[in-house]
DNA sequence: CGAATTTGACCGGCGC
DNA sequence: GCGCCGGTCAAATTCG
């Protein structure tokens, strides 16, 4: 079987499935996805690249692991300042454990016009943490009695095995500035340096209360003018900006945080039930399915808050 | 004056 | 056990 028919097969049996997430605008070919963490007003308009589109080529890609951060994106994303955002994702599959820093697992990039001096390109990529949801939403409700109580650098010892982290994505943009504006506030609360890197890294946490959200940004080392920007849990409270007004203006960062992790968590979980059924194809012609099958089963399934 | 940032210290995980 | 490293805390400082 040819790479071309592999393609579409693939194709026709992720369609499907992804079709029930992107409702067809039939007047301009755009997939839309209405809904989301910010209520029933959201919408983000796509081009007519589609979810299959991108996440095939992403598995045929086998030059997309050795990419890594310095992901080339192919299709455009242009952010109207106020007239809404069109947006042409690009799924790479990459190896991602979550051990050691910032190690993408599923990618997706575009590039953008930006909105405040901000990107030019961006990608997207889900950190598997290799945990139970269940599991980490406990420890995190755990954590927060706990800190609610001591809030002292002296945490209290987790039982035993390695600390565990909360799901996390991982975002490449070019950009000038460091912080990119995704529509949540956020408050910095720590920066190291980033070891063989010229370039430091800094936290930054949601100021919501009681929001456990986290981020992180960095400057790769290997092209300073890419930033990393890694989310990492989930926000219990609609955005800001979205409160104040329509989620169109907002930039893509904002898009992943919340409701398009959940897109891409649902994807990622299908793509692993239907890849079962293509052994052949598996071994030999996506060696990256491994990885999102290491990377699959840690997705939560996430109910809103 | 409150909020946000900076920055050195501290802690825990992990490899050797 | 020790040292390295990533992540976090919190006092001090800066900002609006």
């Amino acid at each position: 079987m040819s790479r071309y028919h592999e393609r579409e097969y693939l194709r026709s049996l992720f369609h499907d499935e992804l079709a029930s997430l992107f409702s067809q605008t039939p007047t301009d070919g755009a997939a839309c996805i209405s809904g989301g963490p910010s209520g029933p007003d959201t919408r983000a308009i796509f081009p007519a690249v589609t979810f299959t589109d991108v996440l095939l080529d992403s598995m045929m890609d086998n030059d997309a692991l050795p990419r890594e951060f310095g992901l080339s994106c192919s299709a455009p994303l242009d952010v109207h300042g106020s007239g809404g955002m069109t947006w042409s994702p690009e799924l790479m599959a990459h190896v991602g454990n979550g051990s050691g820093s910032t190690t993408p697992a599923f990618g997706c990039g575009g590039s953008a016009t930006p909105v405040t001096p901000n990107s030019s390109t961006s990608s997207l990529s889900a950190e598997a943490a290799g945990e139970d949801d269940a599991d980490r939403c406990k420890k995190e409700e755990q954590q927060e009695e706990e800190v609610d109580t001591s809030k002292k650098v002296n945490k209290p010892k987790k039982k035993g095995g390695r600390r565990q982290r909360a799901p996390s994505f991982a975002f490449v943009t070019e950009s000038e500035v460091d912080h990119l504006e995704d529509g949540y506030r956020w408050r910095k609360y720590g920066q190291k340096a980033v070891k063989n890197s010229p370039h430091p890294r800094s936290y930054y946490r949601c100021t919501a209360q009681k929001c456990p959200v986290k981020k992180r940004v960095e400057r790769s080392y290997q092209n300073s003018t890419t930033v990393i920007t890694t989310y990492e849990g989930r926000h219990t409270h609609r955005c800001p900006a979205t409160v104040r007004g329509s989620t169109l203006l907002l930039p893509p960062p904002l898009m992943f945080t919340s409701f398009f992790q959940d897109l891409v968590m649902q994807q990622a979980q299908q793509l692993n039930s239907t890849a079962n059924q293509l052994p052949h194809l598996q071994q030999l012609e996506f060696p990256h399915y491994g990885i999102l099958q290491d990377m699959v089963p840690s997705f939560p399934h996430h109910g809103q808050p």
